[in-house]
DNA sequence: TTTCCTCTGTGACAGTTGTTACTGAAACCC
DNA sequence: GGGTTTCAGTAACAACTGTCACAGAGGAAA
């Protein structure tokens, strides 16, 4: 039908951007339809640098964002000045905060902040609302995303009801050597502290002993891997 | 148009049927279209004896559950034998491992216990996905109160994380007591150890002083409110 | 080099929570 | 009543975690 196509090119441009740009999203992608591009193709693309916080407890979230490259750590802070890190939102997830404030119109009390540059896809309110309404692959991936996070999220509270902080750091530090593929990571104890809810001294405490048993190694604001075992058998004694 | 009011009698009957069994579905019936009444009305009534266990870690549930009366626990075991409850479903509520069973075929590890007699309308795998493909209103039911219980379960994070256990106790007796309008709780000091993740001893231990400082007044199985300040005045020293 | 500042190490201590062990009271069933 | 089970109270202890205070190492900047 070259009469169509004419009229779809344009739109099949845009699509390909999209593609490109939202590479990671295969969820979303996979089963994208009409409605769903529409949607993608009315977001407006911005960028945070690093370190930006993109809502807190008091303000609120008014888009939907999609992440296209960089993460957001999604804490909450105790009245004395801990933290603890409730889910990150990568490129291919989405943030419960801003679809519970889109739902539901409430604020919910959470800070987002980049902790590398985003850059993001702009949806608003009315487009999300639309492609919610239409795109039946839109609201698949929401779904399914959102079931994904929650079962996160009841690991989350098993871990720290059950499990001594000695074992949740054991399993955090396996995670992410293996998200780093052994390099060493680097990441002071303070944030660490930040990460799992606890006290810098704390984990200084903790580390030096798993440094003592032979796991890892530790250098001012890096922690080498030596042994993957060790930390293994440390991180095999949970409890949930 | 009396000829097609015959065709849709039996249908109104069935309507009227199925808003009297989920009277307490505001949110779901409020925007029930015609799809979601499909789906309802394919449903088939089932009872729990108090007690009987609809799920556990081993089994999967495969089918989706509207609860019409009674309510279920849904809880996690750890290895010594300690549990924790993490939410609960009721009448107007849906449980999140069902969905996530639905959604994703893969089991999720927690038991989910009647505790009084339940009366629910069981959907089959099926009619679940074709009511979601086709009814807004079902969908939007399912996020809405999919995005309310995350935001309960991240208040069970950050209370966990920041909380001593005494504020927790204080907090969830204060909760009781509103909802039994200062009747007296028919409770053991077990049972309300494993709701919060702790031990028989210690919450005895902290109810205890409770009753010294006067909120409370303990019997055996029973928990006496004495004055609400008194408790709220510990549960306001929260931290989250 | 000197001066900061950040990060880490550590010891001592306090508070909270879990564990063990045992006692007795209350309810329940014969 | 007598025996049994469930529930609560308690004490002593152990383990874990957080707090405070301070020392010192390593870098960065002046």
């Amino acid at each position: 039908m070259p009469g169509t196509a004419k009229v779809l090119e344009p739109r099949a441009g845009t699509i390909a951007r999209l593609r490109r740009l939202l590479a990671s999203y295969p969820g979303l992608l996979g089963q994208a339809d009409d409605p769903c591009w529409d949607m993608l193709a009315s977001g407006q693309l911005v960028r945070a640098p690093a370190g930006s916080v993109l809502f807190d407890e008091s303000s609120r979230c008014r888009e939907f964002m999609l992440i296209a490259r960089g993460q957001v750590r999604v804490y909450r802070h105790s009245r004395d000045g801990r933290e603890v890190t409730l889910y990150r939102v990568k490129p291919g997830g989405l943030c419960f905060h801003s679809l519970n404030a889109l739902l539901h119109g409430e604020p919910y009390p959470a800070v987002a902040q980049a902790e590398e540059e985003v850059e993001a896809l702009r949806i608003s309110h009315a487009a999300f609302h639309r492609a919610l309404a239409r795109s039946a692959g839109f609201r698949d991936y929401v779904l399914q995303t959102m079931t994904r996070r929650m079962a996160e999220l009841i690991d989350l509270v098993s871990g720290v009801v059950f499990d001594r902080l000695e074992l949740r750091l054991a399993c955090w530090l396996g995670q992410q050597f293996e998200r780093a593929a052994g390099q060493p990571l680097r990441m002071t104890h303070q944030r660490i502290a930040q990460e799992l809810g606890s006290t810098r001294e704390v984990i200084s405490r903790l580390l030096k002993e798993f440094e003592r048993q032979g796991c890892i190694r530790l250098g001012r604001g890096s922690i080498h891997l030596v042994s993957t075992e060790g930390l293994g058998w440390v991180a095999r004694r949970r409890n949930g």
